[in-house]
DNA sequence: CTGAAAGCGCTAACAC
DNA sequence: GTGTTAGCGCTTTCAG
């Protein structure tokens, strides 16, 4: 009983709690700690129900919570996912974990998450501290072009997933298992693109921040093919990358939107309509027409990418090409989570998914101007 | 050695992953566990520098990554906080927990969430699989009225703090600690009736989702309050409350906004302005105005709650109730952890920061009409 | 300065 | 059926 006592002590002691342990249990319900463990798995049928029944009653009036660290301390893992993703203030990362999260509950699994906006140093120290939590299994939001920060932990046995990434080539290279889910990019780039030229516009700006991602990468190379497919040469003053020094704009999307939509349309000879790179991009974009004195969609169409749910509120609602995250992320916990329970094995799985270009009130005919 | 063998086995096995102990790194340094155990915690002084270094060179030549599991079963205790939001999906929450985060990360603590939907059986199950986990602080974000569902754990040891929540009455009833930091919620709603009653507006709409929260409620009383304060009749009609059996409407924030918005618009008498719980239900009610053939803020006036970094973005900007958020949550993560730590004591600590009302482009005074 | 040993709370053999 | 025991990887006295 003595271990009952207060437990911190020493500098920057940790303040005491009662912890209620299986020991405690069993000594209330007059048996032994291996029969607790065995209600507490489950295994009722190696006792007979009134000893279960003494036992949880035991558990209630103690008020017994199983400590997980121990027991996974045993097992080796435990039922969580980490999740690294740029920011959660950005309402497509938000609404992400919330899928994950979703999807991992109805697996079993809880979610620990980091905010490593994009930065590989970051990424791998949440990795490793994830890893020293236990946590076998992770899930990579928009990944920088690289993985080799990853790649030590995965040789140990980190289970992984990427979205939006496709991780082939890094594969072939180092031979680990990473696997990948994404949506084609570069098909919905073209979608956009095509939507756009379709509607009389020759000359379309590409709203992005610095391309240092697989996935900002392949809606440029769409968004290229498709004005190339159209005749057209792709100009590169249409392409605002923002100033590499000043981050992703994650959390400030929607600012970098409304700063590059500003200095395109400021152009000599502006571009009528702005593909962005997102649709937090794509709505800061409205205010920087706005910033212009220009009307969207009247003096501007503006064509976003993911379809978050504000792009259905936005003044005027978005055209926007919809990413499926709901289903692409149940998918990625499925695969995540069969990994790490051995149920799926083999070689890596690399899914594309393909996008939907949705139209709504953004985007315009090209003024006959 | 033969410690390195595959772990997982029997059904719903785990996959193995070789675990490198500090055993192994003790091993390889030609030294023991302890003093291996001393670098890891920086008692540097105990140990000859030579040591130290060639206990380093071999942490890193394994790839050693401390398991904290173990380390925690120790001290009873892991540096994570637990925080309960209703969904990380509503980008309020989504800033809020991107604030905690970085706040809990300035002191050395990681966060792990879970969205509760405001259930109280969900956040009770939470807490519970937190505490399992060792975690010892919780943030309960916007939590429902009563906080019966965590006394227990409380009592236990768990130290929490509720956010937008003062649990002043709580703690009477029962004698347990916790701290709550909140906005003045009646201060805040009547700066943003009486700037509405400034404008020479005098039907004046509530826009909210169900009252079963203490800020809703205290936004309620102080937009009642300004009205008695002008000699208005709060007229109840002009409060829209949503279909109580359809949830709190987080993630759909918006949608309920403009589906209230849409109500209230079409009244007999309709108001010439809506006071919004908060900025997604403003968001919200631009469409409901605009479904409704109005504009704001020429046909009306619409007032926001919080802050959002997507009212400034708004179209058009929306004037709104800031609250701190930032600041607020650094304040509750010091509070937390200073608990924990044992640095901080004493009885349960109520803030209340002062709001501030920034007005914006959404609000105009009432026409002639 | 360094090492040996005793647990933290739980699980999983293996006896009884 | 139920109890005993030996660890999981680490920290922490307490001896050397």
């Amino acid at each position: 009983m003595d271990r009952r006592r207060v437990r911190g002590r020493g500098s920057g002691a940790l303040m005491a709690s009662k912890v209620v342990t299986i020991e405690d249990v069993a000594l209330l319900a007059k048996t032994s700690p291996s029969t607790v463990s065995n209600v507490l798995n489950g295994r009722l049928d190696r006792m007979r129900p009134e000893t279960q029944e003494r036992i949880q009653r035991a558990m209630a009036q103690l008020g017994y919570t199983p400590n997980q660290l121990a027991r996974q301390l045993k097992t080796g893992q435990v039922p969580i996912l980490g999740l690294v993703i740029p920011s959660v203030a950005n309402p497509f990362w938000g609404a992400f974990a919330q899928c994950v999260e979703e999807a991992a509950r109805g697996r079993g699994y809880q979610v620990l998450f980091g905010n490593a906006g994009r930065d590989p140093a970051q990424e791998e120290r949440y990795a490793e501290s994830l890893w020293g939590y236990g946590v076998r299994g992770v899930i990579f939001g928009s990944s920088p072009l690289s993985l080799d920060h990853v790649q030590g932990l995965v040789r140990r046995g980190l289970r992984a997933v990427t979205f939006d990434r496709d991780t082939r080539g890094a594969d072939r290279g180092v031979g680990v298992e990473i696997d990948s889910i994404s949506v084609d990019n570069a098909l919905g780039a073209r979608l956009a693109t095509e939507h756009l030229l379709a509607l009389g516009h020759r000359r379309i700006g590409f709203l992005s921040g610095p391309l240092r991602t697989a996935s900002r990468l392949q809606r440029l190379e769409g968004y290229r093919g498709a004005l190339r497919a159209a005749g057209l040469d792709p100009h590169p003053a249409l392409v605002w990358e923002g100033l590499p020094s000043e981050g992703f704009g994650d959390v400030e999307g929607a600012e970098f939107g409304r700063r590059g939509a500003r200095d395109l349309l400021g152009l000599a000879e502006p571009p009528t309509a702005l593909f962005a790179i997102n649709d937090m991009y794509a709505l800061g974009a409205y205010a920087g027409a706005r910033d212009r004195g220009l009307a969207v969609p009247d003096d501007v169409s503006v064509v976003g990418f993911d379809d978050i749910f504000l792009a259905e509120v936005a003044q005027p609602a978005l055209t926007t090409v919809r990413q499926p995250l709901r289903e692409m992320l149940r998918t990625t916990v499925t695969m995540l989570v069969d990994r790490l329970e051995g149920s799926r094995d083999g070689p890596a799985d690399h899914t594309v998914v393909t996008p939907e270009l949705i139209v709504r009130a953004s985007t315009a005919a090209r003024e006959a101007a």
